[in-house]
DNA sequence: TCGGGCTTCTCTGTATACAGGAGTCTGCTT
DNA sequence: AAGCAGACTCCTGTATACAGAGAAGCCCGA
């Protein structure tokens, strides 16, 4: 392993996970201390993440951790929906029945266990990430992939904005499950409906559950 | 102007131009060498143009320029169609008329133009650029531009595949102009529709004007 | 003569040293 | 007291030196 993908990933997965939050000032020489490495692979982890969007080069100052707002959540979902449908219209035309059915059942375990008060909110959403893979694949589309790659990285760190609250995730059980039933029968317009409902209600639960613009 | 940009620019339209074609060997010390630059500038802009795919991290050996083929193409617009005409309907809904149709009028001499015989391709492109640039200004969401600016820069090496005749280009003025023109009149379904009447023309002809399956 | 292993060489990956520039703080002037 | 100018300091951007790993070539053995 490389030091400059170790820090990328180290990194990368601080500020998804909020540890460094939005506007934190990442200079060279603290973080490369910090991860134990020398500068110049810092500086390639850095432009990665530049180059992702996660971070901005504020001019001679360094390179900050880039703001979440909820017009950027809006934005986002507004490529989000024709490129997640476009996806699933794709797998549904190209994909291995067995696997998507598994999946479908799946989630609705997922969702007995939520119902019953297990939420294991963690294992959910590997779940979800299972569903977004295997999509993907069966797309079989490198740029389709690159694209969402860029955008659910996003959305990892949009999550944090939101309190997942078990009806809600119930109800996102049951709107993954429709997706990937609809990919496992091969309908790619009932999949591209199922994908629009659930991304309409997603976009709806985060904007409705985060009290104002939080910039910082 | 920083030394890595430099490096970064000249060798990402040395690529686009063909003038670096697919299967080619960046070697470090010689491309810093070539470029007047040390190698930790050069480095930088390598991992940026191997992060836009536009060269691959050959393990071991440096990184090589990515090969373009007929496959990637197809994929390539599979991905370009949904977002194209997302963007084209988020452009009608926002954007400043005259703008557009300023630009609709200049298609419209562009056309004049060829039919004459007075084909000045590079102009062409460059107008087709100006469309693409006032589209996503008008769509005004920057996770759009990034997903659009990828694509559009695989596009631009995969149209030295085809040879462009004055037929063609000829009705693609035609079909930017229906864009334009829809998109002036705020009327998103029509813009969508002319964008996939354009896509889907030009796949077609880069598909039939292309030999066989090039790969290097 | 062909295949496998070893050696060597080159090229990447990393560390560090140096220079230029931007930001900030302080002192002076109005 | 407030604003501006100058200098200082820290930080980025660049160059270079070094080490390790991978690949290619060569030699020896079967």
């Amino acid at each position: 392993m490389r030091a400059s993908d170790m820090a990328y990933g180290s990194l990368r997965a601080d500020i998804l996970e909020w540890r460094l939050p939005p506007g934190t000032l990442l200079a060279e020489v603290e973080q490369a201390r910090r991860l134990g490495i020398s500068r110049t692979p810092l500086r390639e982890a850095l432009s990665r993440l530049v180059a992702e969007g996660l971070a901005a080069a504020h001019s001679g100052r360094g390179v900050v951790v880039t703001a979440v707002s909820l017009a950027g959540i809006a934005d986002l979902f507004e490529v989000r929906l024709p490129l997640e449908c476009a996806a699933a219209r794709l797998a549904a035309a190209r994909r291995d029945p067995a696997a998507f059915d598994a999946l479908a059942d799946r989630f609705e375990a997922a969702g007995a266990l939520i119902s019953s008060g297990g939420t294991d909110q963690h294992a959910y959403y590997g779940l979800v990430a299972e569903l977004d893979a295997a999509i993907d694949e069966a797309a079989a589309n490198p740029y389709l992939v690159q694209a969402q790659r860029q955008l659910r990285t996003h959305l990892v760190r949009a999550r944090r904005l939101a309190r997942d609250n078990p009806d809600r995730l119930l109800a996102s059980a049951g709107e993954h499950r429709q997706i990937a039933q609809a990919v496992a029968r091969g309908n790619a317009e009932l999949a591209a409906a199922a994908v629009t409902i659930h991304l309409s209600n997603s976009l709806h639960h985060l904007q409705a559950s985060v009290p104002g613009p939080l910039d910082a």
